[in-house]
DNA sequence: ATCCTCCAGGAAAACGCTTTCCTCTGGTGA
DNA sequence: TCACCAGAGGAAAGCGTTTTCCTGGAGGAT
C-alpha cells in the first residue's frame, strides 16, 4: 500500500506538501508542485489511510446508529430518513444491528465511542428490564460526558433528546377502529413482552376497549416476536383458544400479514368473517389481499428529526419531539355485520 | 475523552503494561497491576481509540461490502448470508450503498480502500458501460496489486473471484412456465436497460421463447426501474399498447407486485385470465394474492459464498461459482385455456 | 545597497495506541 | 558467595497523517 511519503518521494516534495495539496489545504503551493504531486497521486494509485487521518485530525464527524435490524421494513424506513439528513450534513453514517439482543446493543455503544462518533441514535424499542437499563444509561452518560451527542427513537427508559411514536395513540386509534365498529371479541397479537412497544400500544388498546366498554382479556392476548411467521403461529394459537372472534389486531404489520395468510389458510373470509388491523403501515400494507388496515407512523420522518436532534447543539434540558400516529382505513376491517 | 496514558498514570503503570492488560497480549503481568489498571478504566470509562489501535497495529480485519441497497430485500438476503459468514469469521462488515449510482460505486471502493478493508465484495448488477468498467477495473486492480481480496456477486464484466447467479437460466424457466403453458402474447417488464442483469434474464426469457416457436417484439417489453410503482407505470403502459396479452413476465418480484395490483385495480383475474410470473422468490411473493409464481435464487447462500471466496487465499485463477435458479410454482400462472 | 516583508516549502511534533527491545529484580544452582 | 537466568515492567520506536512553526529566498521600499 503507498504512502503519503511515498508519494511526496516520487514528487520529490516533503510529506508536508503533498498532505497539503491532497487534501486540500488553504495554504497556498505552486502549480508546478501541485501537478507533481498528483500525477504522483495518480501513478501510485495513492489513496490516504483514513484512520490515520482520523487521528491526526481532531474531527469527529461520522455518526453511529443502533437498530434492530435495517432489513426489517420498520428500520430501513427510519434509516432511510436518519441517512437524508446525515447526507445533507456531509457525515458519515455507521449502522450496526443488535438483532434484539440487549448485551449486543452495549457492546455497540462501546464500538461507536470507540469510533469516536460525533452522536450516537439508538432507535427501536426499550425493554422492560432495570439492570440492563441502567447500564446503558451509564454508558451512555459517560458518552455524554466527553462531548457525545445522544438522541433516541422511540425509547423513553433513556435520558436524553427522543423523538417520540405515539405508540399509545396509535394502539388506542387501532381500538377505535375494532371496538367503535362494534367488535366484542377481539384477539391482539402482540410482541415480545419484554418491549415498551409492545406494553405501549397494548395500554392504547386496552384504553380503547374501556371506553366502548369491552375489555382485553389475557386469553385473547398471545405474544409473538414482531416477525411474519411467529404472527402466523400466535394467531393460529389464538384461533385454538378463542374461536369466536371477529376481529384481530396485530401489533405490526409483519405479523398481520402472517395472519392473514392463516386465515386464508383455514378458509377464513376477511374482513366480512374476520376484521384486522395492522400496525406501522409498512410499504406491503397495500399490497395483500384484502389490502390491510393499518396505523400509520411516519417513519421517515421520525429518522430525520432523531438525526437532526442529534446534529444540534445540545439543549438545556432534553427534548422530546412526539410522532404522530393515523388509522390508514384499507379492506381488511369492517364494522360487526349485525 | 480518557486516553491510554491516563488510564497508566491513574494506575500508576506504564502505558505498555496498561496497554498489554487491556488488549490482552499474551505478555504476563501480575494480578495486582492488572486490577489496578482494570479498576482505573472502569472509573474512568475508558475506551480505547480504535483508530489509534488500528494505525498501531498491521491488521486488516474488516471487509467492505458495496450493494445497490440493502433496504432492498434481494439486497437483505444477501447481505445475510455474507454477514453469517463475516462474522463467523470474527470480521467486521462494513456496508455501502450505491444506489444504483455508478459514481458513487466508484467513490466507495477509495472510501474502503482508505478504510484498509481486507476485502471488497460487489454485490448486485453490472451495468453496460464500458467507460466505468474501466475506471472500477483500474480501481480495484490497483487494490488487488496491494494485497486487497475482491469477490463480486452477479458482475460478469469485473474480473476476480464470482459468485454467478443463473439469470439467464432464470429467465428461461419463465419462460417454460409461460410459454410451455401455451401463452402466445406474452408481455415482459424489464429492469433498467443499463443492467446486465436485465439483459441476461431477457435472454433466457428469449430462448425459451424461441425454444416455443414464440417471439418477444420489442413492443410488448417495457423497462422500469426494477421497484414496484415503476412496475406498476410499466404494467399500465404494457396493458394499454397490447390489451391481448395472456401473459407477464417481471424480472423481479417487487415490479411483479406491482403488476398484480395493476390488475387488480383494472379487474383482471390472475391467473384465469392473466398469468403472472417473478423473479427472485423475495418473502413477500407468498404472501400477496394470488401467490406468485417466481423464479427463486439461493440469495442468502450466494452472499456466504462470496464472502467466503473473499476470505480465502487467492486462487491462481479467478474462482467462478454458479448459483442455480429453479421456479417456484404458487397460484399466479397457469397454462393458457383453450 | 540595505533592510524588511511576504510567502512557498520543509522539519518536526502530535494524534493514541502496540510492540520490540531493554533493564532490573529476585531466585536458582554450583 | 557468585554467576546466571527468568520474568515483570518500562522506554521508545513506530503506524500514516495533519499542522504548527520555522527557514530561506525573492521582491519591494527606503
Amino acid at each position: 500500500m503507498a504512502t503519503l511519503a511515498d508519494v511526496a518521494r516520487r514528487a520529490g516534495v516533503s510529506p508536508a506538501t503533498a498532505s497539503r495539496i491532497i487534501s486540500g489545504s488553504t495554504k497556498l503551493v505552486t502549480d508546478e508542485l501541485r501537478e507533481r504531486v498528483l500525477r504522483a497521486v495518480d501513478e501510485l494509485q495513492y489513496v490516504p489511510n483514513a484512520h490515520a487521518q482520523f487521528l491526526a485530525r481532531a474531527q469527529r464527524t461520522a455518526v453511529g446508529v443502533i437498530v434492530h435490524d435495517v432489513s426489517d421494513p420498520y428500520f430501513a424506513e427510519i434509516t432511510r430518513g436518519l441517512q437524508q439528513v446525515a447526507t445533507a450534513n456531509g457525515r458519515l453514517v455507521i449502522i450496526c444491528n443488535s438483532y434484539r439482543d440487549p448485551s449486543r446493543e452495549l457492546e455497540y455503544v462501546e464500538l461507536l465511542r470507540a469510533q469516536q462518533v460525533a452522536a450516537i441514535i439508538l432507535a427501536g424499542s426499550g425493554y422492560h428490564d432495570p439492570a440492563f437499563t441502567k447500564a446503558l444509561t451509564g454508558k451512555l452518560a459517560a458518552y455524554t460526558r466527553t462531548g457525545g451527542r445522544v438522541s433516541v427513537i422511540g425509547r423513553h427508559e433513556l435520558p436524553g433528546d427522543a423523538v417520540m411514536p405515539a405508540n399509545a395513540d396509535g394502539g388506542h386509534l387501532a381500538g377505535v377502529e375494532v371496538f367503535g365498529g362494534g367488535h366484542r371479541k377481539v384477539g391482539v397479537i402482540a410482541g415480545p413482552k419484554v418491549l415498551t412497544t409492545t406494553t405501549d400500544r397494548l395500554a392504547g388498546l386496552r384504553r380503547a376497549a374501556k371506553q366502548y366498554g369491552r375489555t382485553l382479556p389475557p386469553r385473547r392476548i398471545v405474544f409473538a416476536d414482531f416477525d411474519r411467521d411467529s404472527g402466523a403461529d400466535a394467531t393460529r394459537r389464538l384461533l385454538d383458544d378463542a374461536p369466536d372472534l371477529t376481529a384481530i389486531v396485530a401489533l405490526n404489520d409483519s405479523m398481520a400479514v402472517g395472519t392473514l395468510s392463516v386465515l386464508r389458510e383455514r378458509g377464513i373470509a376477511v374482513p366480512s368473517q374476520m376484521s384486522v388491523v395492522g400496525f406501522d403501515d409498512m410499504p406491503i400494507a397495500r399490497d395483500v389481499t384484502p389490502a390491510l388496515t393499518t396505523v400509520r407512523l411516519p417513519l421517515t420522518e421520525m429518522g430525520a428529526r432523531a438525526m437532526t436532534l442529534a446534529l444540534e447543539d445540545r439543549a438545556r434540558t432534553p427534548r422530546v419531539e412526539p410522532a404522530a400516529a393515523t388509522l390508514v382505513h384499507r379492506e381488511s376491517s369492517a364494522p360487526l355485520a349485525t
